[in-house]
DNA sequence: TGCATCGTACGAAAAACATCGTACCTTTAA
DNA sequence: TTAAAGGTACGATGTTTTTCGTACGATGCA
């Protein structure tokens, strides 16, 4: 399938867009250069590799961009939090049938989530009453 | 890069394989035959397709394969629960910096995640004490 | 003014993933 | 004993994702 159209929902980012949003998120709106300075604190990439990548973003409808300079200044269109929730959706509906419990239970016998971690949690399920 | 044999970590599976070893994980070792007609229970797949992804999953060392009988049969090599937070681990890692107690919070907030679903998750935490 | 610098556009190669066709071997049952 | 059914092997092809080279326009400053 070329298009998705009449589909109301963007698509998912690729692991490659995700790290380019999380730029984006992290600091406000930004140019390539910007962007790509970052994603190279990490690892190396070209310029135009991520200049690609951000107009394929936009193609998609994930970032929208201002023109009107002629550095473009690239905008997620979605907020994080709403991309965020749809991942993690996904996620527990993939691998764990839906079930949050089940996937809480994974995430509180893992090491790496530290007792403090553990803390904050209850924490939160004490406010929600 | 062509393997990781230095790297002692698996690799991760993509998502056509992770629908493989969540039959095998749900019914145990089984043939190509039995994965192919779960999965045909959901979409179409060719046999052959099946066949050719269970042998790239052996390729990798994620499945290990039984070929005493001409029937072969295929079992993951990991435990579904290490796969599983090893997959977890690397969602909370890239989506929430590592913060268990944020990935929580969404999952709170989440409209999808039920009541009982709630109930579920604090007596698990009171149960850890 | 002219040239180095910094920007965008875009096709195409490379890589990763997924699917399938065909060849060929084994088992089984009429 | 042979033909149909069902198994594996594996190359080829299709698709999507990722990376990059090259062309070329803007800007700025010596």
């Amino acid at each position: 399938m070329k298009n998705n159209q009449t589909d109301h929902h963007l698509p998912e980012p690729t692991k490659a867009e995700l790290e380019i949003l999380q730029v984006l998120w992290e600091f406000g709106p930004a140019t390539v250069r910007f962007v790509n300075d970052k994603l190279n604190e990490n690892r190396e990439v070209n310029y135009t590799s991520t200049l690609k990548q951000m107009q394929v973003l936009a193609e998609k409808g994930i970032l929208k961009r201002d023109e009107s300079q002629m550095k473009h200044i690239y905008i997620p269109v979605e907020a994080e939090e709403k991309t965020k929730v749809q991942l993690l959706d996904r996620f527990v509906n993939t691998l764990y049938k839906g079930s949050a419990s089940q996937l809480m239970m994974q995430l509180l016998g893992n090491e790496k989530t530290s007792k403090a971690e553990i803390e904050e949690i209850k924490k939160l399920l004490d406010n929600m009453e």
